[in-house]
DNA sequence: CTAAAGTAGTCAGCGTATCTGACTTTTACT
DNA sequence: AGTAAAAGTCAGATACGCTGACTACTTTAG
């Protein structure tokens, strides 16, 4: 689909691109070594832990590929899992101490970029921009929160 | 970054997640075997051509990376390359006539889902939408068009 | 007008990410 | 109790994407 003016779809990809470099770029500057495909899962998971499957849904991968990445994280010690007390087939995902600090360089970069961005669309647009894209979630994230 | 409301980032990585999935899937159930990275290179090709350096870098890939995916994209008659008349050093990656009618069919799924979105949404809120991402990438997108 | 520097593209080798299919264990339903 | 479903793992295969090194052509500077 070759075209001068891009696909609503297109623009979105384009910014979060951004956002996800200059992000992953950050975190590894500081010496938390991650891949994409590692930041991808962990920003998943919940306050609480969350179970591979629901982060397998939810980053849109199978749950070898899941599973593949959190033995990475947990390796790296970014992540630990624990049973789940009330399922016995199931474990939780949990961040760990690494994680949570390497967690807090990536929102402050979330913010910064954020900041650029009302910087140059202004505050208004910006907030219409989060409800939309808020609004947009509900028909296109099955497992929105 | 775990958070329950998402950055915008993420908010926009969700729908067009969901809009690239929705256009893989028709273009692959009409036959035109085709992956998502090959997609995404193919996606970027102009209407009179486009050197494999400018494909790679607007995919955000390495220029190896491209030429091994516009390789597959030529065996499967999607594109053909053909030598830049106006620099001997390079040639330029024209979509075929394969790629075309893939093309098409893709263009629809696109129209239909923001067609979608424009139910959900509104007319006045998709048009705002896409004007802020549009201005957005002016300074997300070092390669605009 | 030639030497140096830069650009387009390819080749080779490697590691990461992702998939499909088959299996184990634990629930949940009837 | 007995079967179906769900959570997760194991094994094997493929696709993707990277770095480094190379060739060929073009542009620039002296």
């Amino acid at each position: 689909m070759p075209q001068e003016t891009p696909n609503v779809g297109v623009l979105m990809f384009v910014a979060y691109r951004e956002m996800e470099r200059r992000v992953l770029d950050a975190v590894v500057a500081a010496g938390y070594d991650v891949t994409l495909a590692q930041a991808r899962i962990f920003q998943r998971i919940g306050p609480d832990g969350t179970r591979l499957v629901e982060l397998a849904d939810q980053a849109q991968v199978t749950k070898q590929t899941a599973g593949f990445l959190v033995d990475q994280l947990e390796r790296a010690g970014f992540v630990e899992r624990v049973a789940d007390p009330t399922d016995g087939r199931a474990r939780l995902v949990r961040i760990a101490e690494r994680g949570r600090r390497a967690g807090e360089i990536a929102a402050g970069v979330v913010a910064e970029v954020e900041a650029e961005w009302v910087a140059h669309l202004g505050k208004r647009r910006m907030g219409q921009l989060r409800d939309t894209l808020t609004k947009l979630r509900e028909i296109t994230d099955p497992y929105a929160r």
